[in-house]
RNA sequence: GCCGGCGUAGCUCAGUGGUAGAGCAGCUGACUCGUAAUCAGCAGGCCGUCGGUUCAAUCCCGACCGCCGGCUCCA
């Protein structure tokens, strides 16, 4: 068996061999493999490469597999590679920065076309079994965005062709999956031009936000927390004595008012510390947390916008914990059990959990950051958890522990976060009275575990394929009375299951069973609720899941009961079957 | 913000240098029907916006706005 990786690194050489005799001044950066292929990074003089240009590469790329050049390894001095890929000059610089210390350098030579490369290839072109040049995209070298903008080719590439096919069948039903095309359908959510990265939630989708919050808020009663609600813009003071205006200026909008300047909040610390120093605070008081369902506003770059995954106003499930040193690791491990706990409710398995540590532009000491950093480690080592370290990208006053899920194409978001503080409450001057009688600085921890309610939503809608839980879905039953005769008793077993708490709606319109089936079945409805003139008769209803499974006819009472079942539980299921 | 692509009816999408079509949705009417699309009629568009080229632009060119894929950045 061959190593997939080395398959796939010298499809990127391969393509670069391609690209080379297409376009013979074009430069090239990198070209290393990826998770599903492999991509190179280029810059070709006077010409931008469209999608048109890709399947002539790939033609090319697949008479190179046929010719079966051998590819040949050779380590030459920095001084013969300097001559050798004198014109390159990503090379160049390559050589030149990154690998300025070694003498020698390795080379990989494949017909006519040679690159700098650490290896491993394959031993000829000829063994690359199934590949795909699928797309283009822009990149920076050395993926700085002051640097040169590079073209990035990206290609597929996999054992076998089966494998190829059932990635691309794979990705095609990955794509049905996109929350944004499911808001639209469900009529969830929606977008104006008058409010990019602004997202405008309808009936339906504020239903969901809704009841995530009623839950979250459940939750947060049941540990502890009290909630809080602060102002959405505050004096621009309030943000320089915080940090914010030197360290998060370029994502804020401001406002000017009276002659005033103010902030409209990007975050809900600043707001919530102020409650904090309403009064003077004890230790008897501590651990406090607060939480807040705080909407911030944060002005991201208009080419990250990503349907509710990133945007520019959104609500956090935010909580603040202000306790004494010692209790920090206690507080942190408990946060983190909360975290895992709502996960699991959701059957969001598959997170992965990050350190992101001090970033370049921070406040504070380094060996502050240092503890704290060390703390997070702790809290998750207490509980077994693996994680990954982000290097560099805590937040401005502290690192962070991150719990990051997949979309449906396997890109990461950051959902859950916790940050530990030792910097905010100094500047704000905070304290407490300890049992000592002596004035203490609280340690403050920053907490969110939907992290975004509209980019949970996203998730919960990428992993449900809208087809939600039926506590947490719109609307719950709809009764499809068949014919206009059946209106009437519709309306009446709709007013007995909104007595009970269920959402349902009636289709009353003039359309066959069938129809009603359909538009019921593709906006991903739980429950259909069918009344002819047999269940009429009877104060009965014949139930249809949402799965096609037809449970046929039972008394209003018995769907209520069972359907509350389903919805106290929270369970995934649609029906409980040991309660018939 | 940067690189590339895209922008036609509420939605999904055809189409052409000579001022636009389909299906679904909507409205009206008929049908009253048992588990994923009943039939007919009607209505619906400054072809993203602003400039330019042209006798003539939705189509060609440019700028801007928005969206999509990446890069960078982040919840």
């Amino acid at each position: 068996m061959l190593d997939l990786s080395a398959v796939r690194h010298s499809a990127a050489h391969i393509m670069a061999e391609a690209i080379q005799r297409l376009y013979p001044k074009a430069q090239f950066a990198y070209g290393p493999e990826t998770e599903e292929g492999f991509f190179y990074d280029v810059k070709i003089p006077n010409h931008s490469l469209a999608k048109e240009d890709l399947p002539k590469i790939e033609k090319i790329m697949k008479e190179i597999v046929k010719g079966k050049h051998k590819f040949h390894h050779e380590n030459i001095t920095r001084d013969e590679a300097l001559k050798l890929f004198a014109g390159q000059k990503y090379k160049v610089l390559t050589l030149t920065n990154q690998l300025d210390k070694e003498s020698t350098v390795s080379v990989y030579r494949q017909g006519n076309f040679v690159d700098l490369c650490r290896g491993p290839h394959i031993e000829h072109t000829g063994q690359i079994k199934a590949f795909k040049v699928n797309r283009i995209a822009g990149s920076y070298w050395l993926g700085d965005s002051s640097n040169e903008p590079l073209q990035r080719i990206y290609g597929l590439c996999f054992d076998s062709k089966d494998e190829l096919k059932n990635y691309i069948k794979r990705m095609e039903e990955a794509r049905t999956r996109d929350h944004r095309l499911i808001g639209k359908q469900l009529k969830l959510f929606s977008w104006h031009d008058e409010g990019p990265g602004f997202p405008f939630m309808l009936p339906r989708g504020r239903t969901i936000f809704n009841l995530l919050v009623e839950y979250n808020r459940k939750k947060n009663d049941d540990r502890g927390y009290a909630e809080i609600h602060t102002p959405s813009m505050l004096v621009e003071e309030l943000w320089r004595v915080s940090g914010h205006t030197d360290y998060y200026r370029e994502n804020m909008y401001f406002s000017e008012v009276d002659d005033h300047q103010f902030v409209i909040k990007p975050m809900n610390c600043p707001g919530g510390i102020l409650v904090y120093k309403e009064e003077r605070r004890s230790y008897r008081e501590l651990p406090m947390r607060v939480a807040e369902f705080g909407l911030v506003h944060r002005h991201e770059l208009s080419g990250v916008l990503h349907g509710l995954f990133r945007v520019r106003a959104f609500t956090q499930d935010d909580a603040h914990i202000y306790c004494a040193m010692e209790d920090l690791e206690n507080e942190l491990v408990n946060i983190v059990d909360y975290t895992l706990e709502v996960y699991r409710d959701f059957g969001f398995n598959d997170y992965i959990i990050y350190i992101a540590n001090r970033p370049k532009k921070a406040i504070g000491d380094p060996a502050v950051w240092e503890k704290a950093t060390q703390t997070l480690r702790d809290a998750l080592e207490v509980r077994g958890l693996d994680y990954k370290i982000k290097e560099g990208e805590g937040a401005f006053y502290g690192p962070k522990i991150e719990f990051n899920i997949k979309d449906c194409l396997g890109r990461l978001w950051q959902l859950g976060t916790v940050q530990l503080d030792f910097f905010l409450p100094s500047r704000f001057g905070m304290e407490y009275i300890g049992s000592d009688n002596q004035t203490h600085t609280p340690a403050m921890v920053h907490r969110a575990i939907f992290g975004s309610l509209e980019r949970f939503i996203g998730i919960l809608i990428e992993h449900t394929k809208g087809a939600f839980p039926v506590w947490i879905s719109p609307v719950q039953a709809i009764i499809l009375p068949i014919t206009d005769d059946q209106n009437d008793y519709a309306q009446s077993v709709l007013k007995q299951l909104k007595l009970s708490g269920l959402r349902v709606e009636t289709d009353t319109t003039s359309e066959r069973l069938q129809k009603k089936i359909r538009n019921a079945q593709l906006q991903k409805i739980p429950y259909m609720l069918v009344c002819g003139e047999r269940e009429a008769n009877n104060n009965e209803i014949a139930v249809r899941l949402r799965t096609g499974e037809d449970l046929g006819s039972m008394k209003v009472k018995e769907f209520i009961s069972n359907a509350t079942n389903i919805i106290e539980s929270k369970s995934k299921e649609l029906w409980n079957k040991t309660l018939d």
